[in-house]
DNA sequence: TTCGAGAATGATAATGGTTATCATTCGCCA
DNA sequence: TGGCGAATGATAACCATTATCATTCTCGAA
């Protein structure tokens, strides 16, 4: 990334103002409503830029990306499949036994995903009721 | 699934004689090389109806979904972002964090996917050289 | 300060994996 | 054996993302 234009800092501002996990068109529609227009395709540019300069991270999930705040420490996400909430979690020692089961096959690790999916406490609440 | 047809028998048959990890476009190529062809959406929907019925497995990378057996005792990935090889791991321990991580956020896990991407220990191995 | 080059923008077309549509065919069973 | 739900296959549609390309911006050199 050569430059932090306007477009590019609203995206990044948006982020960081915020514990969402926003898709591109999410990100699209709110700039909008705020009265900072961008175009989708800068939109996607810019997202690719600032993930690539660190300071935004994301989650691949099946449908979409989504983009988080990059000043937080490492997290993997819980996904609830009922209600679409994404909940952070982490857990010392996976990191340390991804590494271990890793250096067993040598295979030098650049970066991993863990998801889990499944019902939230309040959605997984609701089959007791 | 309510009928294991020819066409899905067939698909059945080809993950489950191989170790390999099939997208759709895979399939229909092998199979149409078999003098097998069948129809694109026809894999797609047997692909889905097979994994319902847990007859076989899948993991979704970020462009595409790829499926295995699921004869095979529960594992992760490593997928090699250079040369696209797909290695499996499993790891006793981190599936039983990851159940602990979930009870400390009141979620209920249904499933989840650990990846990751990073050189396998050929490609690696180039580096060395 | 002005100019030029490279970078970014934005509208839009294109891409590519996957799903929906729908007429046709299949296979089970009453 | 007739019928009905399920599956097939060709193809259109979907949808997130990327490519294209003319235009605009921005920074540094002159």
């Amino acid at each position: 990334m050569k430059r932090l234009t306007v477009q590019r800092q609203a995206i990044l501002d948006l982020i960081n103002s915020s514990n969402r996990h926003w898709d591109a068109e999410e990100i699209s529609r709110e700039l909008a409503r705020r009265g900072e227009s961008i175009g989708i395709a800068t939109v996607y540019r810019g997202l690719a830029a600032l993930e690539e300069a660190g300071l935004i991270a994301s989650i691949q999930l099946a449908d979409r990306k989504r983009y988080e705040r990059a000043d937080k420490s490492h997290h993997d996400h819980m996904v609830c499949t009922r209600c679409g909430a994404i909940e952070e979690f982490s857990h010392q020692r996976i990191e340390a036994l991804q590494e271990e089961a890793a250096r067993d096959k040598g295979f030098v690790i650049t970066g991993h995903q863990l998801v889990l999916f499944g019902h939230c406490s309040a959605c997984a609440g609701e089959d007791a009721a």
